[in-house]
DNA sequence: CTATTAGTCTAGTAAGTTAATCGACTTAGT
DNA sequence: ACTAAGTCGATTAACTTACTAGACTAATAG
């Protein structure tokens, strides 16, 4: 389950990839903008900019902006930065791995044979796509819902 | 994350599937095997039987055993009965749809898109993966470890 | 150079979840 | 009746989540 931090640091990152090249943004107004308590999104920001994702500026004019292009941000590398592996079990995670005391041999456990089959087909999906592409996606559903509109 | 509640109900099952038309298993058994702690295991199975996943018999000879064939007992009913929905967000998940109090557009929203994605996909995985599946894979992956011992 | 704006950093905390454990109770077989 | 074995209710320690408070630091305008 995605926490409200990350799905908060998705929400904030998809207004300043909008915003992206107009300058900074301030907390304030992302807060606002998506309705996140400003204290918690200050700390999501934050980790965002020592992870390079993001950068900020100090002072008057000041305020956030994306470290690089809304195309070189990926969702499955926000999602792990703030929530952890993709993994289901730490045991097929390839970002954290970490083998299971109990497991006599790993090859043969058939819960992680599973499971490392859904952690492939998420990171797949969630490493492959990028702010950029969400922002496309929107767009796409946006035009769509308007052309719906129209034809009534 | 699968939980070590669910991940030790999966190893339960994986035993009880082997035991499958054998009578019943002894909890006390199944949690020496796995080493899962008794009284754990104990609720595990306990909510598994009321969810009729499992049957039980009290009493001299009792035990746990399958209620269904391990080929009709799905890893994804498994995970959704005692971890919640698999979606990684309650406004995509089917089977307990909630929608988020801030969204205005549920149809447009980017997040929404990309998680219902990584949503099908897990289903997809999980709902057709029973425990028989599972079990399959680790004889193929045992058979496959010894020929390779073999060759040496 | 000082007032204001705006991000930074350290704590703390209430509520909820996880992973158990304890002990009394019930049912079934010999 | 005795014993084996599952059932049930309560409790708990540790951890995580989702915040909030407040002091601090840096940058800009005048």
């Amino acid at each position: 389950m995605l926490s409200k931090k990350t799905k908060y640091a998705l929400k904030a990152l998809g207004v300043l990839s909008k915003e992206y090249g107009q300058g900074p943004v301030l907390i304030s107004d992302i807060a606002q903008r998506e309705s996140i308590p400003r204290k918690f999104l200050e700390l999501i920001l934050l980790e965002l900019k020592n992870d390079g994702t993001l950068q900020s500026r100090k002072g008057k004019g000041g305020g956030y902006f994306l470290g690089r292009a809304p195309s070189q941000i990926s969702v499955g590398h926000v999602i792990r930065l703030l929530d952890g592996p993709l993994a289901p079990l730490p045991c097929v995670s390839k970002t954290a791995y970490m083998r299971c005391r109990e497991c006599r041999d790993e090859h043969t456990c058939g819960i992680r044979i599973v499971m490392k089959e859904v952690r492939d087909a998420t990171a797949k999906i969630l490493d492959s796509t990028t702010l950029a592409d969400m922002l496309g996606r929107v767009e796409a559903a946006v035009t769509h819902n308007e052309s719906l509109s129209y034809a009534i």
